[in-house]
DNA sequence: CATGAATGAGACTTCATTCAT
DNA sequence: TATGAATGAAGTCTCATTCAT
């Protein structure tokens, strides 16, 4: 709908706070009341991007992983190629989903389905089949994400350049070192 | 001063556009007017606050690097030490630096002197002197700093607890795989 | 509309600056925030209404002129008519007028087309058709204004009564006089 | 004392209302609150200010047309005198002697001892003594002063030029017109 | 379902005045 | 008596939300 996709880009490039109803509106080419036909408040409209799209990133990255052949390698490699397959096809998206790491938005999110979730996940699984050692699977997971997240922010904010697919590789090889693969 | 400590405080934990000059006087026990003798502005004051506290940490990351001894492994582990060590005395600060990168605030903040290009910095000697391979200095720098940030995030946000400065060393091991060292 | 009719009367009876947009909403019948919705700001509102008012005024001037037969005796007749009507039928618009003169309104007024400046043209035609001798078109004309303005301020501040147009004879034959007709 | 002269000089400038209590006190190069060790209040400032002025001007122009010779001619002569060189000598105070017909100033003023109240006196007296007809004293006195101040506003706001002394002979052949001198 | 003018609570800011030093 | 930081009432303006059309 043009409401969500209009939302979306101006909650990403100015925030939600400073993003006002009746931009929102002239950006999706509504009449303000308008808003109000289709949710509650605005509120509701943050809360139902947000979690929307939360929740299918993550079931996407989840699908991702099971995908993948059953070795950590390919798991890891999955994931994060469809992290940054969705950076290069859909900035906007990304970096609303960055956001929901910040500002107040947290409180909307689960913390049982995540991302960070599927990436403990898939650790603690190759843990089991003793591909990788013992570890903490929590702060392994935490690294691997922000070794993702991080290069993704260097990108938007201009020092780094190009793809992101294109780092792909090597962010791959860092994140399999960080959780000892061999 | 009363004042910033109280923005500090409560940019942090509400956000700057959703906490009112009304809390903030509140906060610091000072009459709404009384701001305005301090700060030009609402502005100003979130200007003055971020960019003097991005300096700093930028600068004590850089002294703690500096005075580490001349070995990469070294100078990761002193400015991760450093990064840990503020989080546990001071994660107010912490999470303010942390929305730095965020919000609309990173355009207050110069890209010459941040604590990525400390750490950029670091890399960058290390493959001169042939620590460590050759690599992208840029893309690594985001993902060591991504390494240490996110297991802060999760600190923050309740998935993982303790003291920073515990997990430190397993940090420290995964950023020296990330640049290769050894 | 109700905002410009309830603006003027407040901006002469009590000045721009001591109106405040509470007053205006109120004796506009409208909630304060309407305001806004016509107006970008009480600036522009001070702005509209002043160039508006003037810029009518001065064209009625010219067109009450130029509709006189030819003569300098009838043109002055024909604007001193105009303007002690004026005075008589909307006594707020006129005071309104000439606040303009004076607070820091004359910046927001051209001196291209102005009342003098139409009251400059008559006495310059006539000067031309030999109907009035030689002589300094500016300050005659600034002489024939005040002859009518400070009368009118004399009627507003009561030390003259009665309506303004049966002062508008003598005022007529003092002005001839000022511009030496015959 | 330099508040009165600082106060004067914004006062004019910029308008009572849109001179702050702070401007006042650095362009007199004292602290704010010093202002009320002299004044209980702004409002008393602008008052003394006004009525001290004012009475003074009153009063000067009253000694100049007693000082002059008993015709109407030199008396009306000796006003304009006084006020064109006030004018040239003086305008900050020129202007701010205008101001108090305007704005919300001529309450504070007393109708009694006025300016025009002297020329009111001095046709008067011309009448009784024959010199000029019969005639609504009010109107007359009223034309004079606005013969006399327009002027002055062309002057201020740049329509005329020159020192105004140049003009006063010219306004004084006028005003004797006005008032029907021979 | 759509519209968009109107609303009014509340945000930011100004400034005359006070008061401890 | 002078200072100037602090005050807080009041002003201008914003914006999510409502409602008559």
């Amino acid at each position: 709908m043009r409401i969500k996709a209009s939302a979306l880009k101006l909650f990403v490039s100015k925030g939600v706070k400073e993003t006002t109803t009746r931009e929102l509106a002239r950006s999706a080419r509504i009449a303000e009341g308008t808003i109000y036909r289709h949710y509650e408040s605005k509120d509701e409209l943050v809360r139902d991007l947000f979690s929307g799209h939360f929740t299918q990133f993550t079931s996407e990255l989840d699908r991702a992983q099971s995908g993948a052949s059953s070795g950590i390698r390919d798991k890891l490699q999955a994931m994060i190629l469809h992290m940054c397959g969705l950076f290069d096809s859909d900035r906007t998206l990304y970096q609303f989903l960055l956001m929901v790491q910040h500002d107040a938005l947290p409180s909307l999110v689960s913390r049982e389905r995540s991302p960070v979730q599927v990436i403990r996940k898939v650790i603690a699984e190759a843990i089991d089949r003793r591909e990788i050692p013992e570890q903490d699977v929590r702060l392994s997971a935490a690294m691997v994400l922000g070794a993702v997240m991080q290069p993704a922010l260097a990108l938007i904010y201009g020092s780094l350049h190009d793809r992101m697919t294109k780092f792909a590789p090597d962010i791959c090889a860092a994140c399999e070192r960080i959780v000892h693969v061999r």
